[in-house]
DNA sequence: TCAAAAACGATCAAAATCAATCGCAAACGA
DNA sequence: TCGTTTGCGATTGATTTTGATCGTTTTTGA
């Protein structure tokens, strides 16, 4: 076996293959194999590593940028599932708002079915980062607030510091947060920092901070971590959530109602 | 069976026919394969992967988008009108843009085809009011900043003074703006008056105004005025704006491209 | 209404890709 | 120096993707 020169250390050709799959957005095994001079076998193995880190999605021959948008946005993905359970919290959650209130309503599948829900309602508004709920109700009903910022392509949303700006202008009776995991221990949690950033800003202007997450989202620990329980008024998610979760929840003060 | 050399990967694949549905608002079977070099069966496939995403809507022949609706509705009227001398407006106003600038651009048809052009330029960073823009580079292109604020429905813009807090936080190279009305006399309006409020406040941040309008906004006045000749940089427009204006306009110091 | 043409879905085989396993060589620590 | 660990390449059988074929369904036009 013939070995190269000098063959990069491992941790540089990784590095190489990611900053390849960023810049392109995707890349195939067989054209990292010829940049890098290993076997297909080493890429392989690579691409497993950075796919375990979260940097890349491996797909077949090859893989893609966890950026870019052939990265099939988490979100876009996730409306279908679990859809009828989203669909009942948030007309659970549409009851609790009542005439000429300005609410909140963060990124996520099941605050988009809310928003949905918001297109006869005139009397309301609606403070946003979400941009598909801006869209949703670009033609009728709130008036429509959004909070600016970078938008994330992943989720479609608005986030980082740019938020603040406007948020710290405004004030809502109830902020409707989605969220990617809550956990007993770990509190609520989401894949983004910046996305983090925004909800927690918007906890600390919200008159009252209404959670919604079906039962899937139940001790589920994402990276970034936001709010804690101690500033969650209610929360609401469907009847598949574990018992013992809802008990040790009320138990700490926080308020759950099961559509 | 002889398959191609170098494949897209399948995501690459499924996202262009995505766009290809998106943008042109139908596909068919055999136009894709041929575009695409793959067979019919491959296409099908894909198809209904994307069916199942919610992405596209299959039928007897292809696929028609189920993403483009709103935009094509809200914003067709007034797009078809002078389209092809706006979109060469858009075009010469693209060649003005270098590698990694930040630009700014507000709402209006004409800026909109601008934005069109930006897909493939993720070197750039995008400051906009408008939503069909950043809807139009919500999947691709440029960082997209929004500016926040409250939404206007007729535009579909973010506009007031909610804008001011996150415009007074970035710097553009070069701000892009479309506008209603252009007077020698009464200089730059448009309908509403936050909308030129907003307009008002990026003219001040911008390192360079370029102003995005066809002949036939020449001599038009609107309600609401921003900025003023001074403040712009070039005026970009198309041949059949009078002579007499050009003129006029090059006098007070403002260049003219007309494309 | 009927028949031809086009498009479709299901199925199968070829090609590409993948995962698992082995052995080799260099690096490492005692 | 010797045994161990680590990283790599090669091989092989399994899996996935793709293209072709064929019978069925849908569309189109007389």
């Amino acid at each position: 076996m013939i070995r190269e020169a000098h063959p990069a250390l491992a941790p540089q050709r990784r590095e190489k293959i990611r900053t390849m799959i960023r810049d392109g957005g995707v890349a195939r095994v067989e054209d990292l194999r010829k940049s890098l001079k290993v076997s297909v076998a080493t890429i392989r193995r690579d691409l497993e590593i950075l796919e375990e880190e979260g940097k890349v999605r491996r797909v077949h021959g090859g893989a893609v940028s966890t950026e870019s948008r052939l990265e099939e946005a988490v979100f876009e993905n996730k409306t279908h599932l679990s859809a009828p359970e989203k669909q009942r919290i948030a007309e659970a959650a549409y009851k609790l708002i009542e005439p000429d209130e300005a609410i909140y309503l963060n990124g996520g599948s099941t605050t988009l079915f809310l928003a949905r829900l918001l297109r006869e309602r005139s009397d309301l508004t609606l403070v946003t980062n979400s941009l598909q709920a801006a869209i949703e109700l670009a033609d009728s009903g709130p008036r429509v607030i959004l909070t600016g910022g970078e938008l994330r392509r992943i989720s479609q949303t608005m986030v980082g510091p740019l938020t603040s700006a406007v948020l710290e202008q405004v004030r809502v009776d109830k902020a409707f947060m989605g969220t990617m995991g809550m956990c007993l221990t770990n509190g609520l949690t989401t894949t983004d920092p910046n996305e983090a950033y925004s909800n927690d800003v918007v906890s600390k202007q919200a008159g009252k901070v209404i959670l919604l997450a079906d039962s899937n989202k139940a001790e589920k620990v994402c990276f970034a971590r936001f709010g804690d329980w101690n500033s969650v008024d209610l929360l609401i998610s469907d009847k598949k959530l574990p018992q013992n979760f809802t008990k040790l929840l009320r138990k700490r003060g926080v308020k759950v109602l099961l559509s």
